[in-house]
DNA sequence: ACAAAAGTGTTACCGCTACACCCATGA
DNA sequence: TCATGGGTGTAGCGGTAACACTTTTGT
């Protein structure tokens, strides 16, 4: 596809879609999931609520990089783990033109970033994954599958930690799967903290940092970080982890 | 992106970028595992293989019927089990102009099929991921991937009875896991074939069909079907595989 | 009758479920 | 000191890894 100058058009003999990014970014507030979610500041769809993400641009170096830099752009989001869902590519998905969408699902530790709206007026906000507005596009079938492939996930792969701090308590790690997959009121395999805690700290992978968090109002509980290379390690010997 | 009826071009005011599929189809022939591949007839790499696939048209209803479309038009093989993958879409992954590939995953019945190559003095041909060809493009990563991916998914996840016909026995389902994930020689949880087997039936969804498979020099295996409605039962209750 | 391959059965162990008790902390 | 929530321990059960024997088939 090339530019031409005189007529300020990009032109090619051969059809060439449009092509977006979007992001379902899931965050966790210690009691519920939150997707974030900005206004739109343009038609179509004008004022309703959407997935962050936009227009992939030739000096974007991938998908993902484009991904990264409208949610960065959009809100103030960034340098968080990001990984491709699928595409979108149905013919009438945008009453502009035919509009191919990659989407990305992707996961924050909520409370470390300060969203705000990006440059063009739009606002950005979290809104709990059982109170979503109305979406814009087809992003609430986007959001769907964000959702399911989140819970497919997060069963053999331990991505939990990404919604939380570096450091982290048992107790919080628990509330997420809980928030997750919630399990039945009466079920004890995954929903009793003692055997949650067991099976996480067998895998081998999460290692005590021997600090405490203090402030609550009881017992202290011990602080854990993530040992990225020991799971590497326990992958490839062929551990398998399940919930 | 509009068509201009004077200068014969496709024109818009933003960069779109060309987008193609490619598909992994892998085949299994009892012994080995196997990929699908064409010859090149044009430039760029002409003449070298390459997966089958190409440019999205503005008729196809979505990429997978994209890529469905190619692999019948250059292969002759349709009707088969896919799911995408994965995009690519690096800058210079293409001589000609920058391109994002759709990349697909699929599993057929090898020898179910008639494989020739297409309309345009292309060749289709299956080869053994164990020797595989130089690949044009960045074909030989999308392959990777795919196999990684397919080993993977066939830990939890029934999709090896796509590379076999509708009836199959228990020793041909077995010696695909092994081909796939090839355990060590001393194993006994996936390679013994009594465990395999008790595993497998265990599940629930592969059902007897009451007949035998006949013309072997030994004791004829009996022949199972995979029950899709019982799987989808069974994945409802929570149940869950794991090889 | 024999060889090769498939069907069926059994045991012992490990890991997970289920459940109880003790300890730290702030009010 | 009391209430709340977090840390640690253990018994019993179930599933599965490891292993053996019998049956069928074609030559």
């Amino acid at each position: 596809m090339k530019y031409n100058e005189k007529t300020k058009l990009w032109e090619s003999p051969y059809w060439h879609p449009a092509v977006t990014t979007d992001a379902v970014v899931f965050g966790f507030d210690g009691e519920q999931l939150n997707v974030l979610l900005i206004q739109r500041g343009l038609e179509p769809y004008k004022n309703m609520w959407a997935l962050p993400g936009g227009f992939m641009r030739p000096d974007d170096e991938s998908a993902q990089a484009c991904a990264s830099r409208e949610l960065r752009e959009e809100t103030d989001v960034s340098d968080i783990y990001m990984e491709e869902m699928q595409t979108f590519s149905h013919c009438n998905r945008d009453p502009r033109e035919r509009v191919i969408t990659i989407a990305f699902f992707a996961l924050v530790a909520k409370d470390q970033y300060h969203v705000r709206g990006g440059d063009d007026a739009t606002k950005a906000k979290w809104f709990s994954i059982k109170d979503l507005p109305e979406l814009a596009f087809d992003h609430k079938d986007i959001v769907a599958l964000a959702l399911e492939r989140l819970r497919q996930r997060i069963h053999f792969e331990p991505i939990g930690f990404h919604l939380l701090g570096k450091e982290f308590t048992m107790p919080q790690l628990h509330n997420i799967y809980k928030a997750i997959l919630d399990p039945p009121e009466n079920d004890t395999k995954l929903g009793d903290r003692r055997n949650f805690q067991k099976k996480m700290l067998n895998l081998g992978y999460i290692r005590e940092t021997g600090r405490k968090e203090t402030g609550n109002p009881h017992r202290s509980p011990k602080l854990y970080t993530f040992d990225e290379e020991a799971y590497q390690q326990a992958k490839k010997i062929g551990m398998r982890l399940e919930f």
